[in-house]
DNA sequence: AGATTAAAAGACTTTTTTATCCTTTTTATG
DNA sequence: CATAAAAAGGATAAAAAAGTCTTTTAATCT
C-alpha cells in the first residue's frame, strides 16, 4: 500500500518541514540520523522529491533541502504519487484488473471502504496540518 | 500491507472454497487460469499453506487441493500470516520501531485507526463468510 | 577567477520478492 | 505390485525494490 521509500519521503519532508525554510535549508547529513534511514537514499528521494516540484532546494555553499510555503501545503498523497506512482496506490487491493468501485470483487466491498478512507487521509492531510501544534521531531519518530 | 503472495494465495483458497470439497480436490492446473496466478507459484502457494495446515492436499491420482470444514472457518488473516509473516502485517504505517497505539507517532494517528481497522477485517472475516451466497468464482475476480 | 560546498544525476550493487523448473516422495488404483 | 498422478521440495532465474558510489553541475565565498 505503501512502499518503506514513501515512508522514508515523507519522514524527510515532515523534518524539512520543521527545520527549514527559505534562509534555513538543510543538508541530508543531518537528517538522516534523526529519521532513521540511509543517507544516501534519503538523499535520493528528497532529490526526486525535489526534482517534481514537491520541496525545495538549492545546490553549493549555503544551500541544501527546505519547504518553501507552497510546498508545506502539499499533501501526503503528492509525495507518495512522486515516490510510488500513481497506479500503486489506487490498485485494487486484491492486484484485480479492472476491479474498482463499480465493478468491485468481494474484497473489494469488505476491505475497500477502508482503502478509500486511507487514501482521502493521503489526499487531504497537509504537511502543515500534520506539524500543527508540534516542534519536536521525537513526536513524529519515536526511538 | 498485502503482499501480491497474499492476495495470489487468498483468491487460490477462494477458488478452492467454491470448487472443492473432501471428494472433490482440485489441480492447481485447473485454478491459475481463473485467478491469473502463474501454475507453479500458485502451488508454492497452496502449499505452503497446507504445510500449515489452512488448507488440505492430498497425493496421488485423485489428489489436490481441497478444503474441509474447518478450513472454511479460517481467516483472511490465517493466509496472510503464514504466506507474509506476522510481522508485515503488524509493522507501523511508517516502519517505525516501538511505535504502536501507546507510543504512536504522528501518521499513527493519522492512519492508524484505517489500518486498524483493516487488520480487524482480516481476522474476522472467514473464507465461509466471503463466499456466503456467492457461487460464481467470476463474482470474486472479474476480469 | 578559483576553490569549495552541496545538490543533481546516473551507474552500479545488494536484497527481497516473484516466478520457474526439475527431481523426489507419496498415494490411489488397475 | 507396477504405474501413473499428484503434491512436496530444492535449486535457480528474473524482476523489482532498496541502497551505494562516483561524477557532474550550480552556488557561494574568498
Amino acid at each position: 500500500m505503501l512502499s518503506n521509500s514513501s515512508k522514508y519521503a515523507i519522514k524527510g519532508v515532515l523534518y524539512l518541514a520543521l527545520n527549514s525554510d527559505e534562509d534555513h535549508k538543510i543538508l541530508v547529513r543531518d537528517i538522516y540520523k534523526v529519521v532513521h534511514v540511509p543517507e544516501a537514499y534519503l538523499a535520493k528521494l528528497l532529490q526526486e522529491l525535489s526534482r517534481h516540484g514537491i520541496i525545495s532546494s538549492t545546490r553549493g555553499p549555503r544551500g541544501g533541502f527546505y519547504l518553501n510555503s507552497d510546498d508545506r501545503r502539499r499533501t501526503l498523497m503528492d509525495i507518495v504519487k512522486v515516490i510510488d506512482g500513481e497506479k500503486r496506490v489506487n490498485s485494487c487491493v486484491m492486484g484485480i484488473r479492472n476491479c474498482d468501485m463499480n465493478n468491485p470483487c468481494v474484497l473489494h466491498k469488505l476491505v475497500g471502504s477502508n482503502k478509500t478512507k486511507f487514501i482521502r487521509v493521503l489526499e487531504n492531510t497537509t504537511i502543515l496540518d500534520l506539524i500543527e501544534g508540534k516542534q519536536d521531531i521525537e513526536e513524529f519518530f519515536p526511538n
